[in-house]
DNA sequence: CCAAAGATGTTGATGCGTCAACATTCGGTA
DNA sequence: TACCGAATGTTGACGCATCAACATCTTTGG
């Protein structure tokens, strides 16, 4: 081990405004989505969910989707089917299948909370950028996910045993 | 409800490209931090913890430090307690407070993971920036805040009943 | 065909985070 | 002094997230 490059100031005081900010961002919108009775978990499955043909996504391809793992994706589906926001039925043609049906009340409940769930996006984080810093914040985010990409097969500890690093397609903002 | 303003494309990509960057960091850091047997809200206790005079800090005050909210932070004591990370200890002047000791093991532990913490962070955050960039972001961290804290205060719903949204200290990256 | 290996989902345990309810103590005021 | 409201912490319940173990089914290769 070499000696330790601490912070700068104006790095430490980025870092924490950065921490500090995604944070707030985070307990904002999850606080806007409970006023649906909507968790952005809960969120993540049904965009998805909405814009499949039929309502009817398999698991596995919902797994891929939200890029979680399978049990996250198991339990998530759990308490929804509880909630009756969702339903599984057999998968025709692979009996190791699950195929997640939304329900009509699922279907309800995504497109309550859809709009405002945007325009809080909207009004809390994108409506204070201007367009050269959109520009920049996608360009940082790509490096950044290419240096953790980098970084998890390097020296790496748990590399990907269950959820595939492939693609991720974040979070959609549009519902059908 | 005036009619919904969606994202376009640049705003979509950006979302979503931000969003994964945000999860990814957090796993990253959790990832790296799990190897020295700690979580991010161990090390966000520890931090503040190692840098207090005799290893001790009253609850309020640790709280007020982390910016958590009492429930939060009494039950992430009682974990670490229960690893010999901490101890409690009577407030000498006020019965109702408890002060929080940093056990030698507790020392060890933050003593040890600081280092590589850092160096993580560096890494996959800060060494893939410009200086520019991190002027960029500390002023997108700063316009954010404040938008937040003016919408929680607007059509606010559960405007902060327990935890004080006055100061953010963040989390620290240099345990002395 | 049959056994091994892989894919797909589920479950239980545990840690993290929030909410509501509670017990205790402090401080100010009648 | 006695009371009442505020402050401080704790607890239980529940949802979210990860890990390890498991059951089942499919595919592959002999």
């Amino acid at each position: 081990m070499t000696e330790t490059r601490w912070l700068d100031e104006r790095e430490q005081r980025m870092w924490r405004a950065f921490a500090t900010m995604r944070r707030r961002l985070d307990s904002a919108m999850e606080r806007h989505l409970n006023g649906e009775n909507l968790s952005m978990a809960d969120y993540q499955l049904l965009v998805p969910l909405s814009e499949a043909p039929g309502g009817r996504i398999r698991a596995r391809e919902l797994r891929r989707l939200a890029g979680w793992d399978r049990s996250r994706l198991s339990h998530q589906l759990r308490r929804m089917e509880q909630r009756g926001l969702v339903g599984r039925e057999d998968c025709p043609g692979d009996a190791r299948g699950t195929v997640i049906r939304l329900t009509s009340e699922g279907r309800s409940a995504i497109e309550a909370a859809a709009p405002g769930h945007v325009e809080t996006v909207r009004r809390l984080f994108i409506d204070v950028l201007t367009p050269e810093e959109i520009e920049t914040l996608t360009s940082i985010a790509r490096r950044v996910l290419a240096r953790i990409a980098q970084d998890t097969f390097g020296p790496g500890e748990t590399a990907g045993t269950d959820a595939p690093v492939d693609q991720d397609p974040g979070e959609a903002a549009c519902p059908g």
